[in-house]
Formats: structure tokens, C-alpha cells, sequence
DNA sequence: TTCATTTGACCGGA
DNA sequence: TCCGGTCAAATGAA
């Protein structure tokens, strides 16, 4: 934490991963681009972090005896229970809702944003990892748009208590705040991360989450969204750390270097709009209040799309997609977007599974 | 039939 | 008492 490298060293590796990554993207789009290129690229890329996570006295992770593998952000001390798990009882876990229910603003929270900036591609690993279902939808005092409570799928059979809220933001609706409760205890939360296997090898319930029926959420949702937020959708992705709670330990990764295809990431129908899946939000976030990581999506120059301008919109159903993007399994794709999920961030350390990533 | 979302009702903390 | 968070019945999609 304190004896972190110096910033502008990292930001300087970062940024050269960043260029090469660049590079790649190109190499990538270029049917005629040798593979000795792409993996010299990618080798760059690997040693690049590599630096950058070494400047950040960075630690493989081993130590997280609690943590799931993958999912290293550290978060703070709480008072989380990782007490066992009943397989068989709907009545532990309803036991655990109640006292989920009633420590609810004891379990570790976190937050991210999510930036929708006119015009962007959001390609890429742009899901957490997890599957979640919408409980609950709210309208909040003093907010214009609804709040929407999402829980992770496993909750019934695994009793993990992971939730999450998805709050689109007054000020400037193109963020959306999404709000992480809890930790993951499903066999999911072990798949998450695992930097060598692939993701279509994973534990099946990764796909089987009904990926359709979330992807045919976000499709839903897309058609009625606004022809600038359509288009809003089309640029890379960008992150943004800020207020971390070393107030200049702030920095940027204007991510615009996918490798996955649009036919990779999205059926045909979503494709037709041109739309992509998939916001990465932070499996495992600071849970510092000061810790909001803020990711957005700026402008990458990625091909291909074209607002609908039959789309209508209302701030649920773009809260939807918004949750349902950070939500939908991420099945088998393999990109180069930054992986939120396996970074971490805390402030002053991150650690960042550069296997998985690149692999 | 199964599973996810929607939405009004309910609960509990502040 | 208010309001945020959750429950659970109704509903829809595959």
C-alpha cells in the first residue's frame, strides 16, 4: 500500500501496454497480419504489465486463502461471514437472507460507474464474471431514475449472498452507478479470475446463467434506448479510477484495444444493432467509499454502428442493460479490454491477472 | 416446465 | 414515519 512504485513509472508501462495493445487491434483486423506479429505484440503486452505490476509491488496471489481465486481486490476489513455453506437447506439460506437482511449495511460495499459517453464500441469482457438476477426495482427519493437490485443466480443453491445495485445517476445519466454488496461464496466466485482456463471451459453454470435470456434482456432494453445512448455504445472502453483514497493516486486506461470480434461477442440479433455486451465491472472493488472506480466509455474509432432510430428509451430499461451488461456471462470470448475483474485497486496497489488476460 | 423479470407489498433501520 | 431493501406472486419467454 505505502510502498507503492512510483505512479508516473506505472502509468508510463501502462501506457505502453496500451499503445501495443493498440497495435494489436490492428494487427488483429488485418486478415494478412502474420501470428509471429500478434505474438510479439502480446508478448510486449505480457512483459509491459508485467512492469507495471512490479513498479506496484505487486504479489501473485496466494495469500487469498478467502478471496476467490481471480477476484483480487482486496476489500476492506468487513465483517462479511464466510461461515460454510448448507448445500441442501433453502432453509439456511433463507436464514442467511434474514441476517443478510439485517446486517445489510455491514456487508462490504463497493462501488463502480460505468460511463456511457456518446458514441463507443463497449467490446469486450465487459461482464464481472458473475450471473445475476433482478429482485427488486425501486424508485429512489430524490432520484430521477430508478434503482434496480440484482442478486447472484446461485444464491438459492450455493447461498451466495453477492448482491449488487444498479443506479443510474441524475447528473449526468450517461453513468451508471452500480453499487457491489457482499462477496461471492459460489463456485462461481473460484471460476472467476482462473487465469488458465479458458472461459467456455469453465464451470457451466458460467454459461448456463441463460445467457439468452440475459442477452435478450440487454437486446430488449437496447431497443429502447435513445439513438445517442445507441450510439454512445460503439466507442472503447475507458477507465477511469478517481477519488482513490490517495487523492492523486488517480489514472486512466483509455482501453480501446478489443480483439474480440462483434460475431464473438454478440448473436445475430444483437449484432444487428451493432451493439456489444459486456461492461467489466469490478468483481471485488475497493469497498472504500473514497474507492469509485469510474469506468466509461469514450470514443475508439471501433467500425460499425448505427443507432436505431426507431430506439425509444426510459431510464429503467437503460439501468437494465446497463446491469444486465455487467452481468451477462462473459461464455467464451476472449478480449483484450481491460479485465476489471482481475484487477485490483486499493487505492495505492493493483494487481492485474495478466494470464488470464492475455491469454 | 423452467427460469428470469416485474411490481406491489412488506420489513426494518434511521 | 419515511424510505431503502427485499420478498414473493404474477407474468412472460424459451
Amino acid at each position: 500500500m505505502d510502498n507503492m512504485g512510483e505512479p508516473n513509472s506505472i502509468i508510463h508501462e501502462l501506457l505502453q501496454g496500451l499503445e501495443l495493445a493498440r497495435q494489436l487491434q490492428v494487427y488483429l483486423r488485418m486478415p494478412s497480419s502474420s501470428h509471429e506479429t500478434r505474438d510479439l505484440l502480446i508478448q510486449k503486452i505480457i512483459s509491459t504489465f508485467e512492469k507495471a505490476l512490479q513498479m506496484a509491488n505487486w504479489k501473485p496471489a496466494g495469500d487469498s486463502s478467502q478471496q476467490p481465486p481471480g477476484v483480487p481486490i482486496r476489500m476492506s476489513d468487513s465483517p462479511l461471514s464466510t461461515s460454510p455453506r448448507s448445500e441442501d437447506s433453502d432453509k439456511d439460506f433463507k436464514d442467511q437472507d434474514q441476517n443478510a437482511f439485517k446486517k445489510r449495511n455491514s456487508l462490504p460495499r463497493w462501488t463502480a460507474q460505468i460511463r456511457v459517453t456518446p458514441g463507443m464500441g463497449v467490446e469486450g469482457p465487459l461482464d464481472d464474471g458473475y450471473s445475476w438476477r433482478k429482485y427488486g426495482q425501486k424508485d429512489i427519493l430524490g432520484a430521477r431514475y430508478p434503482r434496480g437490485y440484482y442478486r447472484c443466480t446461485h444464491r438459492n443453491v450455493q447461498g451466495c449472498m453477492a448482491t449488487k445495485q444498479v443506479q443510474r445517476s441524475d447528473e449526468d445519466p450517461t453513468i451508471f452507478e452500480i453499487t457491489y454488496r457482499g462477496k461471492h461464496t459460489c463456485t462461481m466466485a473460484n471460476n472467476v479470475g482462473s487465469s488458465s482456463v479458458p472461459l467456455e471451459n469453465q464451470e457451466p453454470s458460467l454459461n448456463n446463467a441463460n445467457p439468452q435470456q440475459q442477452q435478450q434482456n440487454i437486446l430488449q432494453s437496447l431497443e429502447q434506448q435513445p439513438n445517442e445512448l445507441l450510439l454512445s455504445l460503439r466507442r472503447g472502453l475507458k477507465v477511469q479510477t478517481e477519488n482513490l483514497d490517495s487523492s492523486d493516486q488517480s489514472f486512466r486506461f483509455p482501453v480501446s484495444t478489443n480483439i474480440k470480434t462483434e460475431s464473438q461477442v454478440l448473436p445475430s440479433p444483437v449484432l444487428e444493432n451493432n451493439y456489444a455486451e459486456n461492461f467489466t465491472s469490478p468483481s471485488y472493488m475497493s469497498p472504500a467509499a473514497s474507492g469509485i472506480s469510474h469506468f466509461s466509455v469514450s470514443p475508439s474509432g471501433v467500425n460499425s454502428y448505427e443507432g436505431n432510430p426507431n430506439l425509444a428509451s426510459s431510464g429503467s430499461q437503460i439501468n437494465d442493460m446497463i446491469a444486465a451488461t455487467t452481468s451477462a456471462p462473459s461464455s467464451s470470448t476472449v478480449s483484450l479490454d481491460f479485465p476489471f475483474d482481475q484487477f485490483e485497486f486499493d487505492g495505492q496497489n493493483f494487481t492485474f491477472d495478466n494470464t488470464r488476460f492475455f491469454s
